[in-house]
Parts: structure tokens; sequence; C-alpha cells
DNA sequence: ACTTGGCACTCGGGAACACAGAGTGCTAGA
DNA sequence: TCTAGCACTCTGTGTTCCCGAGTGCCAAGT
């Protein structure tokens, strides 16, 4: 049905039209890819590409735009992942080499990928639950409150003041603090609901309601953010760009952690860190963009997802590069830390 | 010059522009806000008040439009800041009541005040220079790596990874952590820097390296975070807006934390908690946009700023209103907790 | 069977134009 | 000092017209 040359006059049309943002027409199209063949020919084969649906006329005699449906065999079929260059990887590597905690490395990450791509870029803190306990630590602020901070081993930092049913004294509290290390130190968070549960029932019952407190404000804190912070940076390139779906919507949705989380994506989890493209209509809730992501962790294990959204009339195999680079160079860093 | 009239005329225009966004003639001025006077006379009126700069036309045979100056005698002199009605005070107080560390009141402060006055919220993180050291901690990572945790009279916490120059034990850490809260506990982050620089010769001689490494990382904790963190929220509400200065430049100033600081402005140390206003040319930086800010902070010592951005065409007294009883309510949750 | 050139057709977008309406400035009169 | 009237000047809108890019289709060529 769709020969080579139907395809490659897709992705001829693909290119064209996102480096011109105009309809491309068969003229143009004959001449400046040296297809070899006539303009008249390229109309037959158009009109065979809109049948099948991937391209579109905006209206009766003007050139032609991919559909969704063409933008989707492109990126699957007819283009390739273009490597960033050298001096870009240099870039990336230099700007996150300076980061000094997690939060930076999360800053400099969603910045350093809206500049890359000259997209909206968004990151997504790694996952509290597939990180593991690397110190919880009480400090005694004043006779009956503390504060419990919570780190991991992906240097993310949680922190709650503790309001206690008494007063208690620091040795008590520093006893805690072990006792607590003791049974949790390199957990996985996921797995520490079930560690603590019986622990109130191992200590002497004059400590049990205050370590009854503390443990129920920590297992609060691991359930709230089990829902992840996300971050976003270079919304000023939408300013440009124009969407089918009002600029208005695209911000709004920004700004909306759930809308945001459901664009990136769940990691798949055969694949954990491949690319993932969503095109267009494939978006819930924002239909009319492209969301480019992958999976980025140390190691195997990944924590959250990063990636760019942006027009569905994006340079894909670019946008693609830079993302799957971002994600490896970040994944480095929190394997190094 | 200006009698009353004329003033009295400035303002119905004022008014009516912000809320019909139109320029205003004098006909219709004379009729809708009761002036007992005829369109005529009004006219006279706007003559003059264009002579003096406060109004212009955008073109002849236009209505007319008030000037930055024209904006600036209305808040000066011709508006009052409008109180929130009981209903916003209460949905504030809750909303607020909700947060659980400092990040969420920032959080939640900042998009409160973007629903409130459907511009874009700014907020400053309380400044650490201004507020006290609660508590520093040291905790051991590994046999060569330590933990540093700073954390404030705000509620805030800074964690940096420290590198040891040799290995050290977990007593020798306990008791580095000892001493260190002895001499910082309850003062001031900025006499930090004053109070550390004799430590290390108090000290036996073997722990002066270890020591002198931990402290070199707190301060530069502390000159790093000098510059403060700001926020933003509401970005949405720039899709309506049209700002002389293309939303582009607008959306680029609110990533960029340096342009940001210096639209929300000092605190001016005679009225730490007056509210700021900022309209148009009047702004460093962004030129089109007019800024409505407050200082906020526990008691009498203000440690950041808040407010909001947007067109020039703005209501002012209702703003002003939002803007001021937000930054009082963070006061208050700030100085409880 | 596919490709090519030719040709008539169809729209969108821009230029030219006219027109109504809102608003102004000015002058003369109350 | 205010008001009424009047002539003038714009902008925005609607209309018309035309050009050109692009298409679809057909018949001829390879």
């Amino acid at each position: 049905m769709l020969d080579d040359r139907k395809l490659a006059v897709l992705r001829a049309i693909v290119e064209d039209y996102v480096s011109t943002n105009e309809p491309v027409g068969s003229k143009a199209l004959a001449e400046r890819h040296n297809l070899k063949v006539s303009p008249a020919t390229v109309r037959n084969d158009m009109a065979a590409l809109e049948e099948e649906g991937y391209i579109t006329q905006p209206h009766t005699s003007a050139g032609r735009v991919p559909t969704d449906k063409g933008y989707r065999l492109f990126v699957d079929r007819l283009s390739q992942v273009k490597p960033l260059s050298a001096a870009e990887r240099r870039a990336i590597e230099t700007f996150l080499a300076g980061a000094v905690d997690l939060d930076d490395v999360v800053t400099r990450t969603v910045r350093l990928l809206a500049q890359l791509t000259r997209q909206v870029a968004v990151v997504q803190y790694p996952t509290l639950t597939r990180s593991t306990v690397r110190h919880v630590e009480l400090v005694p602020l004043s006779e009956r409150r503390v504060m419990l901070v919570l780190i991991t081993n992906t240097g993310r930092v949680e922190q709650r003041v503790v309001e206690l049913p008494e007063q208690v004294e620091d040795t008590r509290v520093a006893h805690m603090r072990a006792m607590l290390n003791a049974c949790l130190d390199g957990c996985g968070l996921s797995s520490v609901p079930e560690l603590v549960s019986d622990l109130p029932e191992r200590l002497p019952p004059e400590d049990r309601p205050v370590v009854a407190t503390i443990l129920s404000v920590l297992l609060e804190t691991l359930v709230e953010r089990h829902d992840e912070k996300i971050v976003f940076a270079g919304a000023a390139n939408l300013a440009g760009a124009d969407f089918s779906t009002g600029l208005r919507d695209v911000l709004e949705a920004l700004e909306e952690q759930v809308v945001l989380m459901r664009l990136l994506g769940e990691t798949s989890s055969d694949t954990p860190a491949a690319l993932t493209v969503r095109i267009g209509s494939e978006n819930p809730y924002l239909r009319g963009t492209s969301v480019v992501a992958a999976g980025y962790g140390s190691g195997d294990n990944q924590l959250a997802r990063l990636g760019v959204l942006g027009p569905t009339r994006m340079d894909y195999p670019v946008t693609m590069g830079a993302v799957r680079a971002v994600a490896r160079y970040v994944s480095q860093i929190l394997a190094a830390s």
C-alpha cells in the first residue's frame, strides 16, 4: 500500500513542515528534496497518503500538513534519533557537574533541557518509593517538639515537625533515633510501613506513645509525598509557538502537578529507560501538544521521568536526542553521588 | 491646577478603563459616573489631564487611556485598598492552615495569591540571613562523608554532603555536632561566619582539618543561598492579558531569579510591611508590567517579600488588598510555627 | 502500469475602497 | 465657567476584487 517513495514523500513533508511551518505543496517538495519525480507524481502519492490519513490539507488547494498519525509513522519508522554534537555534550556535562545537591541537580537539569530543545522541559523528582532510607534523624527543637528528617539514598531530604504527646529528654530522643536507624537504615521506602509496624511493641511501654506519634508522622510523610513533585522550565518558549489548544490551557497544565504527571507517563516496566513519544491526540488532557519523555535514575532502577513538551509540529529527532542524552547524564550524576 | 473634579474624572477614567479595557470617551464617562456635568466639560478636563501627562489617547479621536503617571496618581491619592470579603479571608485561612512545612507554606501561598488576584503571583523564600540557627546536624553517611543539615527558625532546611579529608568515627562526629550547636544555636545566620572563625583554634589539633572542611561547606551554603529562591504561579493568567512588552519577555523574566528579585524590590527598612506598587516604567527590566508587593515575616523582622505581577492595567485596589491580606496571614503562620 | 505535462478549478489572503460610529477640538452662547 | 452644537478625524469593519499557490483529473508518453 505504501511503497518506499510514498514514505519518502511523507518524510519530506514532515521535515519541510517542521522547518517552515507552512503547508507544503507538491512542487516545492519535488524540487527541494531530490525525489527525481515530477510534482504530478508527488501529488498522486500525496493523495494516497491523505487517503490513508497520514496527511491532511488545512483547506482545499493548500499544501499538506502531517496528521498525528503521520508524525507517528515518521517517528516510528522514518527517522533516527539525532545525537547531540560534541560541544553540546560537553556543555551538558560541565553544567550538570556543578550541582551541589539534589534540588540543584533537578533545577539545572530542567533548565538545561529547556535551553537545549527550546521547548518546555519537565522533570519529575526522583520517586521516594523506589529509593532507600539512608538516615533518619530526630532533632529536638523544644521539650515537646522534634524535627523528623528523612534522608534517602538519592539525596532527597524530607522534614517534618512532630508535636510530642509528652515531654521527652534528649537522651531518650537519641535512643529512639538509634532505634529507628537500626530498623530502617538501607531499607526501601516502600517497605517502611511494614518494618515499623511492630516497633512500638518491642519498646518499653513508656516510650510507646511518643514513638507511635513519630511513626505516624513518618508514614504520613511517605504517603503524602507519594505523588511526586514536578518542576518545569522554559515556559517562555511557548510564546512563539501556537497551540491548537490555547496557550492558556498549556500553561494551566504545567502548573497542575497531576496533569503533568499524566503527561510524562509512567515508566513502562519492560524498557525503563526508553524514549516515550506521545503525539497530539495520544496525550491525555492536552491533545494539541507532543511529549517526549524518558526515564532516568541511578543504575537499573528508574527513579523518575523527565522530558519536554512542545507543539505537535516539533523536530522529533533532535528533541529525542536531547532528552535521551540529558536522561543519561542525569542518571550518571545520581549514580555517582 | 488639578481641581477636585479633574481628579474625579481621572479616577473615573482609570476605573472604566480597567474594567472595560477600552479607551474611555467623554460621553460614556459623563453618564456612567454621575459627574453632573456635560460631556463637553469632561472633554475640557480631559484635555487638561492630557496636558499634564496623566492620560493619553492611543490615536486621534479615540478615548483616553491612563498613563503610568496617571495610574501612579490614582494609586497614591485617588483610591483605597479594598479589603477582602469575609468569605475570601476564611478561604485564605483554611487553605494556609493546612501547610505541613515551609515548602508547603510557600507553595500554597503562591497559588493562593495567583488565584485570588488572577495574576501571576511571586513569593520569595524567607531570607536565610535574617533568620537564626535552630539546629545544626551532622549525619554520618559513610566513613569519609557526612551530611550537614542546617535548620533555621523559619523551618527552612539546607543540606549538603561534605567529603571529609580523613576517616572520622561516629563518636567524633557526634562531638563535633555538639560543639557546633553549642556555638551556633539560636544565633543569627549573618553572625555565623564571625562565630565560627576561631572555632578550629579551640579544638585539639587532630580535629582541625575535619572541622575546617565542614565549616567551609557551611559558610558556602550561607553564601550561595544568600541570593534567594523565588517561586511563581499563575502564569496561565498571562494568557488573556496583553503586554506592551511581549508575553515572551514576561515569561522569561519569571524564570530569571535575578530579574524577579529586582522586580519584587527590597524591603524598605523604614516601613517594612508596607505595600509597594511599581507601575509600568517604574519597573526595572520589565517596563510593561506592574508589580504589587509587600514584605512578610514572623513578628517584626521582615524575612522576605511576596507580590503579584500583572499588566499595568490592573485593578490596583483589589490587588493591593489581596497582597496585603496574604502577607499578613503568611506572617501569622510563620510566627506560629 | 506507472509517470508526466497540461489544464481548469478552488480557495485563502491581501489590497483597495467605502462607510458608519465614536470621539475630539473649537467656538459661540447661557 | 459650563454647555450645546458642529465640523473633523480617525479606527474598525464589511465588501469586493484579484492574484497565486495548489490541487485533481485526464490524456499522452515511456
